[in-house]
DNA sequence: TATTGTTATACTCTATAACTATA
DNA sequence: TATAGTTATAGAGTATAACAATA
């Protein structure tokens, strides 16, 4: 019988937080991409699609920024997003360079609903926290977020 | 004056415990990253130097499943270890498909001080948590991350 | 000059498949 | 037949550099 991984000592890694909270979000990152690929579309897409639900008109490179990506990246998922007919570009009223992006009606259907989903498959990793932990760690990582941006 | 990151309404993604774990997590990785690099190598082989402290003699394929990872990467992450002095493959006393890994005493030396130095660089996230919280958080997250392991 | 969208490109990380030598 | 190490390869994600159109 050889040591198997329950008899790994963790011992260093486990005092470091940036190691759990990497692990930690390993794992629901799982669980995302997984309702994700569901309803066609890849966790960035859904990223992309949340943040122009609740901001439309904004520019390609505004979004890249908001969601900390480059703007070359959006060109290719946008044209994705446009082929699924969730979202679509419209000419900028006041600079021909850029365009202003909006989601389209079944877009927007599109993210709420599966905005509920991953929020019904988050619910399963609350059967570990107790009543106020997932407020306060939610509290806790934006202060984190907070301290770098 | 257009609409700045500021500006952004995040409501949806912030809902997410997933996502706030996902920009938390590269905010200590970025600092992690960097002590790393300092010292001449990458998070990915800080992880292998951390469980072969602790676990001297495990196989490479042990080792993988140990940081989740495929045995596959294995072979030019020890490579890279073995160039540095840091880590030794040894035959495996009884079974000659496999290597024993060791930590040099040079290997040894610079893994605690590396440790130490992430350690130091992590408390600089501290600033923003009361008394407790690191610890609660700690908790927390190995209960989520039991949970699918 | 600077910026937007775009393309080409490269780099890292990770995973898969197939091979060999051993078990 | 199954497993350990190895190699080649492929995919996703991300970043950089350069270009045309426009500011």
């Amino acid at each position: 019988m050889t040591q198997n991984q329950n008899d790994i000592d963790y011992s260093m890694l486990n005092t470091l937080v940036g190691y759990r909270l990497r692990r930690a979000q390993i794992a629901y990152f799982e669980n995302f991409t997984a309702t994700c690929t569901e309803q066609g579309v890849t966790p960035g897409l859904f990223g992309i699609l949340a943040i122009v639900l609740n901001n439309p008109g904004l520019t390609q490179t505004a979004v890249a920024q908001a969601i900390h990506t480059d703007r070359s990246a959006m060109v290719a998922a946008v044209d994705k997003l446009e082929k699924l007919k969730l979202m679509e570009r419209r000419p900028s009223e006041n600079d021909r360079r850029s365009y202003a992006l909006y989601l389209t009606p079944e877009g927007e259907r599109f993210t709420h609903a599966l905005h509920q989903k991953v929020l019904a498959h988050e619910s399963h990793f609350e059967q570990v926290m107790k009543p106020g932990e997932k407020e306060q760690m939610l509290d806790m990582l934006m202060r984190i977020i907070d301290l770098v941006n």
